[in-house]
DNA sequence: TAAGTATTAGAGTGATCACTACAAAATGAA
DNA sequence: TTCATTTTGTAGTGATCACTCTAATACTTA
């Protein structure tokens, strides 16, 4: 065929989702793009087209790769309860190189680009309905497990995790305070999971 | 004294706010500012200094006029359960111009700026606080009319209406559909307050 | 009316924006 | 080795960015 790529196409990912993570897209130069994928801009444009098709890429890879990851690793383990609530804290505290207020790309870009373009739209809700099936699922886990109470209705109790995530994320960019952000996971996680359980078990 | 100004400060701030509101701080140009305001450049950069300035300028009017003219209008009105629905609710249907998917200022701000501005951090944190404070008000108000048990947390009560609050307002930027938010927000507030009421109302 | 003062008008500042043109370089296939 | 193909390196595009300079203008006070 002919010459090939000089990079590898994960890595520039990871490494330019984290700008966009951090500085959002507005903020976020083609400039600083560079320099954190290390490419040239001839490199960058011919791979990935232009700064919305870039945008657009690496939304698809933090959701499939970091927060799918982390579905992966924190939802899905054996008490469902426990895999929720690992999700809820490790959303602020392993926050990358230790960075605190970066919250979540997907929320961030939500309140920054929603409005103002529909494919973003279309993908970022789609995003938030996978997180809240995987909820229901955890959900429904625990009722059969016996830890939740199995009259309460799975949907709702999951609706309102996901709007007190998304609620926790946007307070964790003014409270700048794992301790306190943690604490504050609990304390929601316990007033939507905690008096509904089939035991009585308080985590 | 000197030749005073040819414009009406308020209206200004007013108009001002509405393109930061609608389009964030990086998104908006000076340009933009000098068409929705109808002044020329030396007559902003006169008055109010400079994007960062003016911009810390119109939160302190949105908090003060918008936000708090609400707080006023539909918070402290006599039946404080009703007050909050209708502050919630309100958030969603009395955008301006009927535009959807505008959230408020302050949560889109906090989520552009916080970790970017100390000083519009401080600010940001500062308003949430006293949202808070006019929860835990309409709650104890409640109790004291009998409308919600009296052995409630306020405090906790009141974190949480704040978070789902936001989540909700962040929501709204995907879902962009007025009856589907209303909705929301009613599920919501049935679910922190509803089942926790002294006479079993729901509204 | 004249002096003093602040605002407004309008053109223009260098810097940065996203993006591109084009040739050199690097590879696989023939 | 040659050819065909693609990427990379470099310089640079016009547009827009936040912001400013200066003179003309409009007002108050004396």
């Amino acid at each position: 065929m002919a010459r090939p790529l000089n990079f590898d196409r994960t890595r520039v990912l990871k490494n330019a989702a984290m700008i966009f993570w951090h500085q959002g897209y507005q903020k976020t130069s083609m400039k600083d793009l560079e320099s954190a994928t290390g490419l040239l801009p001839s490199s960058l444009y011919n791979s990935f087209g232009n700064k919305e098709t870039l945008f657009l890429e690496i939304l698809d890879f933090y959701t499939d790769h970091i927060l799918g990851g982390r579905i992966e690793k924190y939802l899905r383990q054996e008490d469902p309860l426990k895999g929720l609530q690992q999700f809820f804290i490790t959303c602020f505290t392993d926050l990358p190189r230790g960075r605190k207020g970066m919250a979540c790309l997907i929320v961030n870009s939500i309140s920054e680009m929603a409005i103002h373009n529909e494919a973003i739209r279309k993908k970022l809700l789609r995003v938030e309905n996978t997180l809240t099936s995987n909820f229901i699922t955890n959900l429904d886990k625990a009722k059969q497990a016996g830890t939740i109470a199995k009259n309460i209705d799975s949907e709702i109790i999951a609706n309102q995790l996901l709007i007190s995530l998304n609620g926790l994320l946007v307070a964790s960019k003014v409270i700048k305070d794992n301790v306190k952000m943690v604490a504050a996971c609990e304390q929601s996680l316990q007033f939507i999971l905690g008096n509904r359980s089939g035991n009585g078990n308080e985590h």
